[in-house]
RNA sequence: GGGACCGUAGGGUAGCUUGGCAUCCUUCCAGCUUUGGGAGCUGGUGACCCGAGUUCGAAUCUCGGCGGUCCCA
């Protein structure tokens, strides 16, 4: 699949619906119903999230959805930045509202202005909380399910600090949970990206970007971690009084993954012609047991031997389902390896017989037998799985690094992954590179211009989503 | 930001040019039968995106809306 570009999006689109992760026939535009599979998958990357969240000093928290509109529009950079993406709520009924509240887009302007009233002195400091939430965001552009939508669900964090000293350890200690989340849970290889200053979040200071690469070579921006500086303390007010009895302004960061686009990597990296192909830690069934019948005399007697493995995978803790339906087998394998479930147990006569099963990997297909007294090894395989789709993934991920030494190779490469290439600084070589890929970073150490060949920097760009 | 195309059962389609009973596959339901890689037979349920217009008559023609897909910048 990973070779044929033009196939990929029609993969993408059928294995959605087909693996009912969402439904994407709502009738709203942008707009996605999440179904159980989707949404198992996104409670796991949750839990994990917020864990990690917690236990580094963040406090949970939920902020209401709408956000006055003097409020939102405090900072005018970041209202500049969002002002064409905001749905407003105007009326109440028949009647309209004397003032209209958005639907946020991002809760910055709504949290900060509660900020001020939480931090009053050092001792506050730093502050930071996180909220698992949706996000409302009037796309102009081609939405598409779960990569651009005009509602989308994501967690954000936000903190304040001291000093820029200590903010910028916050966003090294956000690089390192998001890192744990996108490789060591989703097994997704990604590259952090300094984006270029035209390419910041609305009243950053800097942007740090989390890519990783779609099969069809295009990047895809999962998480996205922000410097604020004081540009919102001083708008908002936001004052903690020192040791010296001074008051000052907090430095602040702000950073969030998208869960949707999180899942996106998740089934089109990992994915394959058949399907699904989930880590294990994620699956929302771990084990499928087949019961394999011949006649009826060895019913009753399989399904007491399928039951009694599933009451083992109980024990395990493993999440099982047995496969009781009327399909033949051979349908059944089929689906439940489009659904991605990482292991397939199959319990027939010749398995009873030597009181063992027939186990099915679905990331290498390869079938073994096991023992019923062994079944206990199975979190040891689900190690293997997740090892084995993590380096994977690193694989075609590193073969989609490229570096570029002229326009004619950008040009040929465009498309295929990150490129790495020279850039001198001016404004009209960047726009003629800007005609094929986007910038990803700008400060990647050194390199000569792939259009005027004067010395400069060595850059990141792709196409993107 | 610009352009092209599309909307018919749960999914996929034929019909549209030239207006007149809506085709086939799959899924789903019931029964029989079958089960170590997508079985078969019989019967059944289920659709023209919405609105306006033209017309004796619209899935088909016109306009608008909503929704979707692709390409280029």
């Amino acid at each position: 699949m990973e070779e044929d570009k033009d196939k990929f999006s029609e993969w993408y689109l059928r294995i959605l619906e087909d693996a009912e992760l969402i439904d994407s026939r709502y009738p709203i535009k942008g707009m996605i119903i999440y179904r159980r599979w989707g949404l198992f998958i996104i409670r796991q990357m949750q839990q994990y999230l917020e864990k990690l969240l917690e236990d580094a000093g963040h406090e949970p928290t939920l902020f209401p959805v709408l956000i006055p509109d003097n409020v939102l529009g405090k900072e005018t950079e970041h209202i500049a930045g969002f002002e064409e993406q905001v749905f407003w709520v105007t009326h109440a009924g028949a009647n309209e509202l004397e003032r209209k509240l958005a639907l946020r887009p991002t809760s910055e302007t709504a949290m900060y202005e509660t900020f001020r009233l939480w931090i009053r002195s050092h001792q506050d400091l730093p502050l930071k909380i996180h909220q698992s939430c949706t996000v409302y965001r009037y796309e102009t552009k081609h939405t598409r399910p779960l990569i651009r939508g005009r509602e989308f669900l994501w967690n954000e964090g936000h903190s304040a600090h001291i000093d820029d000293e200590d903010a910028r350890k916050n966003i090294e200690e956000i690089k390192e949970i998001y890192g744990k989340l996108i490789n060591e849970m989703l097994c997704l290889p990604f590259m952090v990206n300094r984006r270029p200053e035209w390419d910041r979040f609305p009243g950053a200071t800097d942007t740090f970007a989390f890519d990783t690469i779609m099969p069809n070579g295009k990047t895809l921006q999962i998480a996205t971690a922000h410097n604020l500086g004081q540009n919102f303390s001083k708008v908002f007010g936001i004052t903690y009084e020192d040791e010296k009895g001074e008051h000052k302004h907090v430095y602040q960061t702000s950073y969030g993954p998208s869960f949707g686009r999180l899942l996106a990597a998740l089934i089109s990296v990992h994915g394959d012609e058949k399907g699904l192909v989930l880590p294990p830690e994620v699956a929302p069934i771990q084990c499928i047991i087949v019961p394999i019948f011949f006649k009826d005399a060895d019913k009753e007697r399989i399904q007491k031997y399928a039951d009694k493995v599933r009451k083992k995978l109980d024990e395990l803790g493993i999440r099982n389902d047995i496969d009781y339906s009327d399909d033949r087998p051979g349908n059944k394998f089929y689906h439940w390896e489009m659904k991605g479930v990482p292991l397939r147990i199959e319990a027939g006569p010749r398995d009873l017989e030597k009181n063992e099963l027939t186990i099915v990997r679905r990331d290498t297909g390869k079938k073994s037998q096991i023992k019923f007294d062994r079944l206990c090894e199975i979190p040891k395989i689900f190690d293997e799985i997740t090892e084995n789709l993590r380096a994977v993934a690193k694989k075609k991920f590193n073969e989609r690094l490229i570096k570029v030494k002229s326009i004619d190779e950008m040009k040929k490469s465009s498309g295929r992954g990150i490129l790495s290439l020279g850039w001198c600084g001016k404004d009209e070589c960047s726009e003629k590179i800007e005609k094929h890929v986007d910038i990803l970073s700008v400060d990647d150490g050194k390199g000569k211009c792939i259009v005027c060949g004067k010395s400069g920097k060595s850059i990141n760009s792709a196409n993107t989503y």
